[in-house]
DNA sequence: AACCTCTGGTGACACGTGTCAACGCTTCCA
DNA sequence: TGGAAGCGTTGACACGTGTCACCAGAGGTT
């Protein structure tokens, strides 16, 4: 199929080049025999192998078929499918005011399952007819508007931006000054609320009253960690358990153990820890074990991320699992909402994490 | 700066709508005294503020201004930034019949540091004048060509291809077939060399005469591991050590200590093994530790990362560190030699990268 | 016969840019 | 005085697409 297209390619380019045009950026006083590059299909060259006009093309092509014959149809679609043909982006963009592609802005922060996310995204945007195109934030510093995002904004002109906790509010009021959708937000509480509550109640079912959050302590951004702590302090609340204690975690060995130390005289043991991430709990693990503390009779943690390291390690970690096309439920619905795909319901948080139970709680 | 901006672009808006044009989309029956979207300012309207043709502003703004008077250069460069101007990409594209993208192809595997590759990349592109976009791709299996790639190419038509190992030999093919240039491939064996004969010597040096090497076993693609593994061959064979055994790791507890248990009694201890990765070798390590062998004095293991992980947790990791911006000099060179960049010198690998000694060799 | 409607299809414009060929003007030289 | 040369600037075309308004013709109705 594809080596069709590519003949059909090579032989639509000598005719072309047969009727005489300039091609830009190439030579035409040299010998055009052997074309060096070869020029992709354009509607033109459809409608002519067709035997209908341009417009008919477009039409077709845009699923405009309700006003023309099946014939007609039927042979426009072989015809652009025997030479390769491909909506040119620029001149659909041009006329339309803005492209076909979403972007997806990644935040700054650590994030074992990307991957994951992003494939899982990027299927959902084909799925409505748009390309994904993915952006990673640097820095999420709230008066700080992202040169380079609003540059890929203001030259790609996207259908939409999809915000997976990697836009400051500059940005966004930005979005909205250019017109360019934001299709979904990070700032879903309900879910991240979720989080921080299953963590809090696994805890103190496994005989946990004190309870703490720690933060990770890093130059990169936690666009959910406030959210988790706060439903920590909540549940506490609800529950008559003694407020948590904030902590901030770094990622090195002397430093989890220094932020241990200065812990354990505020809140006592036994002690059970809400982690932002799988490292930070995991450090604050090691740092435990330094200590002589007993896991997780004296001092319990629990991640979340369900990282392949934590389960490789010793004792392996207690953490709470996403599943992946669930949890990112609200931001398909958005999507889906925005341009035209199919319906979905929308998950609870019970279906989209789970504990994974270790040997940390 | 952006408030200026913002404010002529609604000026601009209602001169504009004022000379009756139809921006496609918009119904134009309405009342147009409140405009519900901005129109982004083109080069007609830099022409007009600045009372120059609009050829003149294109010629401007794209630096040919040898022939131009001081006067009328600074008159557009003003007009432009008054208004906010950013040249269309749609337009540009269509003209040009490239865009101005640079796509960052990112492989299917784990990396820490994916965040400051790309970060660093970025600033190198930017710097010839081109915008970067990043696409995962999803798997490298030799014969699949990636329809998603495939897709963004055609439509994106970007100016060059970036390759961090996540492109199969089909889609290479692919580029050149639509001649879409390939910055820099993945295959730059020597590099990968230097980090496993790094690896081995080290190993050796701490007193290992037999050696391994562990790749990742997974569903993820591994792009450097061969070479790698290699150039762990050729220094056993350099030194006069018997050959390496090579073994595949899961990121899982009871298979990678069945995998231990199965190496053990084929190379005896001591046994010193490099590691794909920082998780490997950490997974190899805890296996140690269950089967009772004394680290790093009967087993030592030495990963690739410097990942966080590896050094918050007991014995702390040895690893090789990469300097990014230098271990990616050979894209950076690439990119200045195509794009009309500064000329650099190629780092060597010694500059590149260095053991960080840990408890684990 | 005159008029309308419906079917199937197309002509032409607009989108914003880069660039070639040409322009008017000044200056210089024969 | 006539012509050449250089300087600064611009007119006009091409790029590929979406879509509005229109058209030709067949068939039906009054």
């Amino acid at each position: 199929m594809r080596a069709v297209a590519a003949l059909c390619r090579t032989v639509v380019t000598s005719v072309l080049t047969f009727s005489g045009d300039h091609v830009p950026g190439q030579p035409v006083n040299e010998e055009p025999a052997v074309p060096t590059r070869t020029r992709p299909a354009t509607s033109v060259d459809v409608a002519r192998l067709a035997g209908v006009s341009r417009a008919t093309v477009s039409h077709v092509l845009n699923n405009q078929v309700e006003r023309f014959s099946a014939d007609t149809v039927e042979r426009v679609r072989r015809a652009a499918l025997a030479l390769g043909y491909v909506r040119s982006a620029a001149g659909r963009a041009l006329v339309m005011g803005r492209s076909d592609f979403i972007v997806l802005v990644v935040p700054y922060t650590t994030f074992t399952n990307l991957q994951n996310v992003v494939e899982v995204l990027s299927g959902e945007i084909e799925k409505v007819g748009l390309s994904p195109v993915v952006h990673f934030s640097v820095s999420r510093a709230e008066n700080a508007t992202s040169k380079r995002l609003q540059h890929l904004v203001e030259t790609l002109r996207p259908a939409g931006v999809v915000d997976l906790g990697g836009l400051s509010g500059r940005d966004i009021e930005f979005l909205a000054e250019v017109g360019c959708p934001l299709v979904a937000e990070h700032e879903k509480p309900d879910f991240n609320t979720a989080i921080g509550e299953l963590q809090a109640r696994h805890l103190h079912g496994r005989g946990h009253g004190r309870l703490a959050y720690a933060f990770l302590s890093d130059e990169r951004d936690d666009p959910y960690g406030q959210m988790r702590a706060d439903a920590v302090t909540a549940y506490c609340e609800q529950e008559g358990l003694p407020a948590p204690l904030y902590v901030r975690v770094p990622l090195e060995r002397s430093g989890a153990r220094k932020v241990l130390e200065e812990m354990l005289p505020r809140t006592g043991t036994p002690l059970g820890v809400a982690c932002y991430n799988d490292l930070v709990a995991i450090a604050l693990g090691e740092a435990a074990k330094t200590l002589g503390l007993a896991v997780p009779s004296d001092f319990a943690v629990i991640g979340v991320e369900y990282a392949p390291v934590g389960q490789v390690i010793s004792p392996r970690l207690t953490t709470v699992a996403a599943d992946v096309p669930v949890s990112l439920g609200h931001i398909i619905q958005a999507l889906a909402k925005g341009y035209g795909g199919a319906e979905i319901r929308r998950a609870t948080p019970e279906e989209a994490f789970r504990i994974v139970q270790g040997e940390t709680t």
